[in-house]
DNA sequence: AGAGTACCAGAAAGCGCTTACGAAAGCGCT
DNA sequence: AGCGCTTTCGTAAGCGCTTTCTGGTACTCT
């Protein structure tokens, strides 16, 4: 935006009500030290002009800036358009702005967006979706983000650990055993998992979850196919393709995310193969779609919008016990898509 | 972020390099007037330092600012997921922060949410998803982004007109005709249409185009049922009920967007009502989820991502010649739910 | 050789706001 | 009346950067 000679300064208005611009910045950030009657006069002259502050200036003297940063893999993603509803929600009602980046799923990228929004002084930043399990990036974006924390930054993360800042965190394990131990109890023996990359913490997490599971029943795990490839829907109609060629005995496909999962059901449709009365599929996230798909999606429900809320709550709260960890629920949720194997 | 006396300056920098702080400034943001070696010398020792540029300081001083505004009823809903996907991505390439703002699908807060972004000098502001028909808020919306176009901001809208700035419209009209006429042909002469509310203009639009249909296949449009809902898949539900309770003669419904067109799917598989044997259900906009439905939906194709890329490309251009206008086609894709109707 | 011409770098004036700090005024008390 | 206290408001000093303007070199041209 250019510069523009005639926006109005806090001059002014402070000129119109016949105060010092002292006073008038006084008034209009609600700071002590004016009088109610001053105040109000001074408040309504600028909403007669129309006056807005200059958000840079203001920053720039206080300090502080009204603006928040949201880090996410990929906006298109439900999973994360979830979670920023939930950061908009509770962005708007604090009266903060909020600039969402994209990694792309690239840890350097996450990085780079991580500095950008440091450099952007925002008043607090919440990292979204799974961290990278590769140590020097941890340890990358850990200093990083301690080093804002230093300078007075908030931080909240969702879904990872090890950054020693606040977070929130899905159980993902216990999700991961939930849904494993239901397709066990349903009796199936023979199936494969469809999962992202295992550089990914939550994927590293929820297998475990499974894991767990399997050792839980007295079963051997490491026999289990898992076919990785991307945490989209064409990932899971690569995933599928690839299970149905090389393990075409399997009963049951557990998808370590809603997406993946559609993106099998729906190869397994295309191919003939009904679900759940020949193949049982999982998921695990509840996108709010997974309910409305035919079959509805047998998935772990995550509070993505709780948790995008949380996660902006618990950064913006008082840093002084820290870190804090909140836990979200993974409740397994039954659906059309899983049922017995065949006989 | 509170004031901080360790963070380094561009003075700091200045210094360490054994120049002055116009020259470190110059260096850094390549303006010219200064040697190439200079330059260098200075971009090193400020990569060596980590410094990073106060954008407060920064966009105070230039009276320009590298982030723009996105506004969008919903992130959650994925065709603004979608949408906002594109204008991350020429946001990244730019090297721009994009703040986006909710409206909830609320006309005061749509005014509100670009009133922020215009206090927060933001360069440019998308207006994304359908404008309000009501002329009050067309008018209030229009004029504070003329006023804010004409102190140098930048604006382009999608979906949208009326408002006089660059605008990416994609063809709702010659779309709604698409699928109408692709129902009609099958044979469908029953029909009702599944809507968002009539107060937005893309909604009037895409009922023109299918008014439009009617009228050149000589048939009567005025009788046809139009029930309205939140355009939304719970809307879609609802909507279907009311089409199932009020006129269970239907063969074919017609949503006016997919997460709508969803929800009906939904109810009629909860009925039991065999898609598109017994009724076609036909969507609109082609969000990713649509071809991997079962069965997959017919619809109209609209280039959300590229929509969102080619709105900020608009704005961010030289805007001498304005306003422009970039129309995004909108192409029918016909799937698995839409047949003749039964015999 | 002297003057004109680039070119480069530094000093300093802001950008519009917040916020010490101090002055002025009103108050109750001795 | 005079003292100290509190309350209210104005003056002015920045916040960290960009950019104009000016001065100083090193050239080239006549």
């Amino acid at each position: 935006m250019e510069r523009n000679r005639t926006t109005l300064r806090l001059q002014d208005v402070a000129t119109e009500a016949g105060v010092s611009i002292a006073t008038a910045s006084r008034s209009l950030s609600g700071a002590p030290g004016v009088s109610e009657a001053v105040a109000e006069r001074v408040r309504e002259v600028a909403r007669q002009m129309g006056y807005v502050a200059n958000v840079h200036a203001r920053s720039l003297a206080a300090g502080t800036s009204r603006s928040v940063g949201l880090v996410v893999h990929e906006i298109g993603d439900p999973y994360f358009a979830e979670i920023a509803t939930g950061v908009l929600r509770v962005g708007a009602r604090e009266g903060l702005t909020v600039q969402i980046c994209h990694t792309g799923r690239d840890s350097e990228r996450e990085l780079d967006q991580i500095r950008m929004l440091v450099a952007n002084r925002v008043g607090a930043i919440v990292v979204a979706g799974s961290g990278f399990v590769d140590p020097a990036l941890q340890a990358a974006a850990k200093s990083d983000l301690q080093a804002y924390r230093a300078a007075g930054g908030r931080v909240a993360v969702i879904g990872r650990h090890h950054l020693g800042v606040d977070a929130v965190l899905p159980d993902n394990v216990g999700g991961g055993r939930a849904v494993a131990e239901h397709l066990l109890d349903l009796g199936h023996r023979r199936m494969a998992i469809a999962t992202g990359s295992r550089q990914l913490t939550t994927i590293v997490d929820r297998l475990a979850g499974v894991a767990e599971a399997f050792a839980g029943a007295g079963l051997d795990f490491s026999g289990v196919p898992v076919v990785e490839a991307e945490f989209t829907r064409a990932g899971g109609k690569l995933a599928a393709e690839r299970i149905l060629a090389d393990h075409p005995e399997v009963t049951a496909v557990l998808a370590l995310n809603d997406d993946m999962a559609i993106g099998i059901l729906s190869v397994l449709r295309a191919r003939g193969i009904r679900v759940p009365e020949q193949v049982s599929v999982a998921g695990f996230d509840d996108v709010t779609v997974a309910q409305d798909l035919a079959p509805s999606l047998t998935t772990v429900r995550l509070p993505m919008v709780d948790m995008g809320e949380q996660a902006l709550e618990l950064a913006l709260r008082d840093p002084a016990v820290r870190p804090r960890r909140r836990v979200a629920g993974a409740d397994l949720v039954v659906r059309d898509s899983t049922a017995p194997p065949p006989a």
